[in-house]
DNA sequence: TTTGCATACATTGCTTTACAAAGTACCTGG
DNA sequence: CCAGGTACTTTGTAAAGCAATGTATGCAAA
């Protein structure tokens, strides 16, 4: 998997997380496989774990730490009411972008 | 026209310029408008011109100044065989970020 | 036993980038 | 004359991804 330039990530990177924990509660160290096989290549844990504790400030995600069997703890998160409205209110935004981005990638092809 | 969160344009901004300036010369002032045409939203110009004195000094692009017969000299832009080959390397890394968000997005709307 | 590795999370400091703010300078219309 | 549109530059700030480093747990191999 190509490593994508990490300035085109910021912005993106966050709402990625949140809608992979959207999708189901995970935890971070999970994230890191997730965002891998999602097609963003390596993610780096000094870039997801600070990122996580940003969004738990912003009352976007909520944790629980869950002791394991076999392994140290793990935080899990889920994603708040504020999350899913962060959500909302990014998508559109994704769509413009891409759409003007697209539009100029055809006329260049074209 | 709705304003983009300005993390998102990271490393793509750069990228939307130099496709412009790919199909066709223009100058900075004129970049406003056609970036705001293309439907990124009002990119002021403390954004802008910075920006083309960095792909200047990257060899991405070339500049002449050009007197016009009413108002202020203007800079013309035109891109160079590196910029060409900038632009071939972001394609793909384009692609590869927006296949990755648009597979989550559609796994959270689906 | 002890060394190493995978798991799991946190913190510090660096670099890059978009942008606000302010400045310079030209020309036209009221 | 002067307000406003055109056109470019520079300085400083904030945010984000990430490298590097550190802490701690449990297991397997030597």
């Amino acid at each position: 998997m190509a490593k994508i330039e990490t300035q085109m990530l910021k912005g993106t990177l966050d709402n990625a997380i949140l809608m992979i924990i959207a999708q189901g509660e995970t935890y971070g160290y999970a994230l890191l496989q997730q965002l891998q096989d999602a097609g963003f290549g390596v993610i780096p844990e000094g870039t997801v774990y600070p990122l996580l504790l940003k969004m738990q400030r912003n009352g976007l995600i909520v944790a629980h730490r869950h002791a394991i069997a076999t392994g140290p703890d793990r935080k899990y998160y889920r994603i708040t009411a504020a999350g899913e409205a962060h959500l909302q209110a990014f998508l559109p935004q994704w769509k413009q972008l891409t759409t003007a981005m697209n539009r100029l990638i055809a006329g260049q092809e074209g």
